[in-house]
Order: C-alpha cells, then sequence, then structure tokens
DNA sequence: TCTTTATAGTTGACTAGGAAACAAAGCCCA
DNA sequence: TGGGCTTTGTTTCCTAGTCAACTATAAAGA
C-alpha cells in the first residue's frame, strides 16, 4: 500500500462535512440570535423551559449535553438578562427549579422564528425530499447510537 | 394561530439534528485523539500541511473557517510539540510557511486512521448507500451556499 | 518619491465550555 | 439513629476559540 492509499484525506469522512455545514449553520444561528442578545445555548434553554413550567439544572444538563456546571453558569446569565428564574424545590432541597419569567416567554416566539429562517436560508437549497432524507438520516444515526440530543458546544 | 404553531419545537429543525450528531461526532473523534495528545483542529491543521509541502497562516486560517489569530496560536502549540515549524518566506517578509517537521509527518498515517475509525463507529448505523446520500446532501449544501469547509470551533 | 492604504501575523482582553474538587442534602441500612 | 454512599449545584482552574488593536511590510497613487 503507498503512501496515498493509507493516509485518507479530509473529504473522505461523513464527520468533515458534517462539521463544515453544522458549524455553518449554527454560526449563521448565532449571527441571527446577536441581534436579539441571546447565544444558541440560551435558546435552546429557553425553548426547553418553554415546554417544561419547570426543570431542573441536572435535568437540563442531561437534555442539553452539558455538564452541571456549564448550565450553572448559563442559568446565572439568564437569570442577570431577567429571562430565568431559580426557585426552590420543595421536595428536596438540593435540587432547584428553572423557570422562564414573563419576559423571558414573550421573548420565545421570535426567537423560533429566527430558528425557522435560519434552517430555511441554509437547507432551502435542497429539495423538499431531500430535507426530509436528510432528517431521517441524522435521527437514525441519534437513534442507532443513542447520542445526546442537544449540544451546543 | 395558536401558541403551539406558532412556536416550532427544536426537534422541527435540521440545524438541531445536524448539531447533535457533529458534535457527538466531534467529541468522539476528540477522544480518540487525546490518546494521541493531539486535539480535533490540530489533526485538520497537520493533515492540511501532509499534501502542501508549506502553507502560510492566512491561507490555512481561510481554509479552516478560522481566525488568523486562532491559527497562530495553533501554530504555537504544534511548534511546541515539535510537529511543526515556521519559515520565512523568500518573496514577502510579511508571510510565513508553515511545515510539518518529520515529527509531525510520521504521526499522520495513526491519526488518519482513528478518524476512518471514528467515521465508521458513527456513521457504520447507516446503510452505504444512505452513507453515500448523506455525503451528497451534505455536499450539496456546501456547494449551494459556498461555505467554509473546515471549521473546528 | 513619499504618503497612504492594504495585508500578514501577533497579542491581550474576553467568552463559553469541560473537569474536578467541593459543600449541602438526601438515602440506605445495619 | 447514625455513618457512609450518592446526588445536586457551585466554584476554580484550564483550554481554545473570537475580536480588535498593534507592528511590520508591501503596494498603489499623486
Amino acid at each position: 500500500m503507498n503512501e496515498a492509499a493509507s493516509v485518507s484525506s479530509l473529504e473522505t469522512h461523513l464527520g468533515y462535512w458534517l462539521r463544515a455545514v453544522s458549524n455553518n449553520v449554527s454560526q449563521g444561528f448565532a449571527r441571527k440570535l446577536e441581534d436579539e442578545g441571546v447565544t444558541v445555548a440560551e435558546w435552546v434553554f429557553m425553548r426547553m423551559l418553554f415546554d417544561f413550567e419547570t426543570v431542573s439544572p441536572s435535568a437540563l444538563a442531561e437534555a442539553m449535553g452539558m455538564t452541571r456546571g456549564a448550565i450553572s453558569k448559563l442559568a446565572d446569565r439568564l437569570i442577570a438578562k431577567d429571562l430565568v428564574e431559580r426557585g426552590a424545590s420543595l421536595a428536596d432541597k438540593r435540587t432547584q427549579t428553572l423557570a422562564l419569567k414573563p419576559a423571558g416567554r414573550a421573548r420565545v416566539p421570535m426567537l423560533a422564528a429566527l430558528a425557522d429562517r435560519n434552517d430555511t436560508e441554509f437547507f432551502g437549497v435542497l429539495e423538499v425530499e431531500e430535507r426530509g432524507e436528510l432528517d431521517r438520516l441524522l435521527r437514525k444515526i441519534v437513534a442507532g447510537r443513542g447520542l445526546a440530543v442537544v449540544t451546543t458546544d
């Protein structure tokens, strides 16, 4: 086997293309969110709280694929922006509850619209069936490997 | 339109699934590279130098979708590990040349094998035709939007 | 030619995350 | 009931990026 054959190029790896597209999509989204003064991680955090009255930091860390330490700091930032509040849990004094404040809840629809717009912008070059196929393939990988489903790092 | 309809969920966005898979793939790869004492960014940097005798930091920044500052520091790290060397450009005293040192060149095949293994591990759940389709769709998005092709952030 | 403008690389301040050590609270169970 | 494990959230230290200011060099124009 010669050298060329034994050293695969970057482009032969699906991970390479995946990272290229993913980072561009996320950066594009980050830029849109910037005008709203929100980061991608903050958006995900808020969107999760939007559905559930109240969530514990640990549960959120699990769901977002981040460490508890990162969630702790992320919560600090959102609280500083007055979008989120911490509460005490009644049953277990160790655990907290995190909840959207009205100001935070009010922002979510606008941010969701930006997410929609970003998706359209990046995946609009694909045909409708192609988008469906991409969706299917990505979900298959997640399901097949039991991946943490949201990560923002 | 009711609230639910106006606020799209995270899962409806392709960007969400893409980020989930991409981050998992990259983290998995990072873990494998860790044993070799190399980061993902360092791998990409080295793999690029492997093909071209000599590359300027600016060109690398462009190709890797990173800032010149980041490349400057990345080069520092690789030089500290004795894998890469800086040289002076003959024509233009502003630009440098970056090149793999023999020790660096010698590491590339091993790292490439890890990249292969990582790809297999994550995308092995897909059928062969599905992997081809995923590859095609990702390349179509890159081509369609003229994206920076390698980013590691 | 001399001055302005652009480009290459470096640096410092800042950011967001991970890892690990930690304190407080709850759980187990002898 | 009290003495370890376990779990929750925070904190400190570290890493690897960005951005913007800076220096040196080159290019362009009057």
